[in-house]
DNA sequence: GAACGGATCTGCT
DNA sequence: GCAGATCCGTTCG
């Protein structure tokens, strides 16, 4: 894992559901001095521009959202509902806006550490989602514009030992508006997965994977 | 300077 | 599965 490969700018600087896509299975790492936790990316959101009305870039540029309209591969940290920080990453070239949610991991090393940030013991609920992810690796504000292809603070890197498993979409969760977009990407099955993902029927797998490759 | 509302979470049923 | 807490940052006047 240490010696793994950082993805480098050009993944990050193409079409966002691209991204959204590729980034599942790959390893997201906060490091600090004293520690360092990490784990699988196995759910994520695309968000778009002035196409997308989800999108924090739906309305044009502000100082909140300027990083969506940054070059691809840094660090685009937001606070909501008073009480969460989510992350995602940017993504296309600079100028065009463009990113994605990372809603949940799969926790490698450091466990211990995101157990006490979260002061609970379960690893199924400890990073199932994009508020309790960012706490359980202390990312906040403060990382807001961090480059991800640079092996500091937090980066994201390849996957040494790929799994086997098969990726879906769907609609985004907790967005009133463009729900007919399916931008959400997860691993079918995955218990850490944040919701809606118990093992599907034969039909409704076949209705997912449609859809992802509508995109 | 104040109103608004949200890319969530937790707990209860 | 769902309702309500919660409360700060953004945006507008």
């Amino acid at each position: 894992m240490a010696s793994s490969k950082v993805l480098p700018r050009d993944f990050y600087e193409r079409n966002t559901l691209s991204v959204a896509t590729a980034l599942i299975g790959k390893i997201l790492v906060r490091k600090f001095v004293t520690a360092t936790s990490s784990g699988m990316i196995v759910e994520t959101e695309a968000y778009g521009g002035k196409d997308d009305p989800a999108s924090h870039a739906f309305r044009g540029r502000t100082p909140r959202n300027s990083l969506m309209f940054s070059r691809g591969g840094l660090a685009y940290v937001y606070f909501v509902y008073g009480a969460n920080w989510c992350l995602n990453a940017t993504t296309e070239a600079a100028g065009v806006p463009g990113a994605v949610l990372i809603r949940a991991i799969e926790p490698l090393t450091g466990q211990a550490y995101m157990k006490r940030n979260r002061g609970i013991e379960d690893r199924f609920t400890l990073t199932n989602g994009p508020g309790k992810l960012t706490r359980a690796m202390w990312i906040d504000g403060d990382l807001n514009g961090v480059d991800l292809t640079k092996r500091e603070s937090l980066f994201i890197v390849e996957t040494d030992e790929p799994e086997d498993y098969k990726i879906v979409s769907g609609p985004r969760i907790g967005v009133s508006v463009g729900q007919h977009l399916p931008w959400r990407r997860y691993i079918l099955g995955n218990r850490f997965v944040s919701r809606g993902n118990r093992r599907l029927s034969v039909g409704k797998r076949a209705k997912l994977n449609e859809m992802s490759h509508k995109d």
